[in-house]
DNA sequence: AAATGGACTGCAATCGATTGCATCAACTGT
DNA sequence: ACAGTTGATGCAATCGATTGCAGTCCATTT
């Protein structure tokens, strides 16, 4: 690889004007800059990197932490970071946790070595060390789903989703629905919390009652969501309809039902949560809140971007709605339930 | 963030004396190591990863180029670089190309300004522009996949393909199909080739006659199984069992199948490939290919690093055997299909 | 006691850019 | 014609590390 020095002897001109040439052309002579130009293409020159980053002190970089890539929903999330880091010329440092905070800690810490200039938090933990927590002050950061430290500034991305269970809990109230149970995900999250309110306050209003035990489940995985129909399924009142508080979960609990001789949905309805690809493809076809996935992804960036920037931070939340419910043929009348008779 | 200079004040050493104990301690006498450590514990000094990267020339980061974030094989891929680059103390770049060669070759040049010390590369293509190629010829790659340019210097960690067809081709021929079809992802590739070849190589020795029509396809998507599906059965010769390319291809061939009111695997039988992990829980569960997709990356990531690290590429392909050939419920008998007696 | 050698440590150059300040030429206005 | 601008460029310091070389100190050898 040719040096800057090559160049700028074959261009006859000084590093200095080599630097301009490409961060600020505007300040250099047009025909000095074709020099320039021409010189570099001869030489096949291209600025090194690291050397304007250490000048600069900005790595151009974000680092993503997400706690798995099995989640269909986090790859759309990403997809979105990708696209709008690129518009901003920075590149996405994937940072697979795995759930686990010393793994985590240590992605996180990276930022305060300068290898990433912010971070943007998938996980619903809190991503430095305590004893990092003072110097992680200073780091932008923006949080996707919720936000866990109240004690620490940092804006989050979430979704209206009081609003999405709401919406689900309503169309199954009018599918006359009276019995219900919730697969959930990571229990006593903010996100599970605000779920968990958005179809109370529809059922409260029916005086439907629906109380915790019949809340299962714990991880957003298809095997959670087999197990959870079980459980649901084996408790003295089954329901004859289950939110599902993932798409995942929903296609572990369908497989499940089928399986133990139930019929979705003339037995049991099914609602998700994400729309993810295959859920469309399933038999029968998911009914679930379509999520601003890649919306939220692009958010987040700007948002971190504005951090980076410097510009203090407007909101601390930014609550996004929910893109639709779709009504698909997972989810349908319970007259004819074979579990309601029971 | 405390400067290098504080910490060396505070503990009475030299910068050298600092980099020294962080890199190689055992230049160190043991209580200057413990001066200077306790200082760094006070300052909360990190290194500044961009500083001592332009110093060493290396970034100590792998550059993932994938062409799309939506493919599940993708994902257990990426899992597994990234858990292997961090054994190396590597970080990942993840770089979505969207199959656009522009965008490709624009992430790939990075490389040329120290970005990244390597790629590995997901996509079929050959990620540099011409203009590049010359200067590329020293960047450290290694694909994953299959290999497009003969005429350029890099390893190739690739599955046996053409066993793992031959597999499934064994398992349908002893259910009694002699109608075949293939819904294909890319054609006109090397993986489409030999598995296509593998399937050939059973077929004619049962002199059984498998013509390049009835290969249909083109995308690893969902929406083209479904495509596929429909194309097969509308043709002359409507097959029995039906090779799908990826389980995403599957898992909408299938859902199409049941929409046009076949049975499977009574009617029609479906093979896929790859084994994602919703394959197990779609109605009826997929008969597929379990490929070592964790370990694949893990090894792109060695054979890159010991490119890196200067070694000379000890062999230019690396093949690894398929995991396993499940055989689930989407695939039986070819005896009662009325597509048979049609 | 002098010489040898090994273990530590510091000085200062270096990596490859960016950028404040100085310089110089050309241009403007009076 | 001359002072004052303006615009374009170069000089050299700087970012924050790493590292070759040289110097110091102390223990060992003869």
């Amino acid at each position: 690889m040719a040096t800057a020095q090559e160049v700028c002897r074959l261009a006859g001109v000084s590093t200095a004007t080599l630097s301009r040439t490409l961060r600020n052309p505007e300040l250099v002579k047009e025909d000095t800059r074709n020099k320039v130009f021409s010189a570099i293409e001869k030489t096949g020159y291209r600025p090194n990197f690291l050397a304007s980053s250490v000048k600069t002190g900005k790595s151009n970089t974000i680092m993503v932490l997400v706690p798995n890539l099995i989640n269909p929903f986090f790859l759309r999330l990403i997809h979105g970071i990708e696209d709008a880091a690129k518009e901003h010329s920075y590149s996405v440092l994937l940072c697979n946790t795995q759930g686990d905070p010393a793994r985590e800690n240590e992605y996180a810490a990276m930022t305060l070595s300068n290898r990433a200039d912010g971070i943007i938090h998938l996980d619903h933990s809190f991503p430095f060390s305590d004893s990092d927590k003072g110097l992680a002050e200073k780091v932008p950061m923006v949080s996707i789903g919720e936000k866990i430290r109240a004690d620490f500034d940092y804006p989050v991305i979430e979704l209206d989703n009081f609003a999405a269970t709401r919406a689900l809990a309503l169309h199954l109230v009018s599918y006359g629905h009276t019995r219900f149970g919730l697969i959930a995900g990571k229990k006593n999250t903010r996100i599970s919390q605000d779920r968990v309110d958005g179809i109370q306050s529809v059922l409260r209003s029916e005086n439907i009652d629906f109380s915790d035990d019949m809340i299962v489940g714990g991880a957003y995985t298809i095997e959670c969501g087999q197990q959870g129909a079980i459980d649901l399924m084996n408790s003295k009142t089954p329901p004859t309809a289950i939110f599902c508080l993932s798409d995942d979960i929903a296609i572990g609990a369908i497989h499940q039902l089928k399986q133990m001789g139930f019929r979705v949905p003339e037995d049991v309805s099914v609602v998700g949560f994400d729309n993810i690809t295959a859920s469309a493809f399933i038999d029968p076809p998911l009914t679930t809140i379509d999520q601003p996935a890649h919306e939220m992804g692009v958010r987040a960036v700007q948002v971190l971007m504005s951090q980076i920037k410097g510009n203090a931070l407007k909101r601390q939340r930014e609550v996004l709605p929910f893109l639709d419910l779709l009504e698909r043929k997972s989810s349908g009348s319970a007259v004819n339930s074979v579990v309601a008779k029971a």
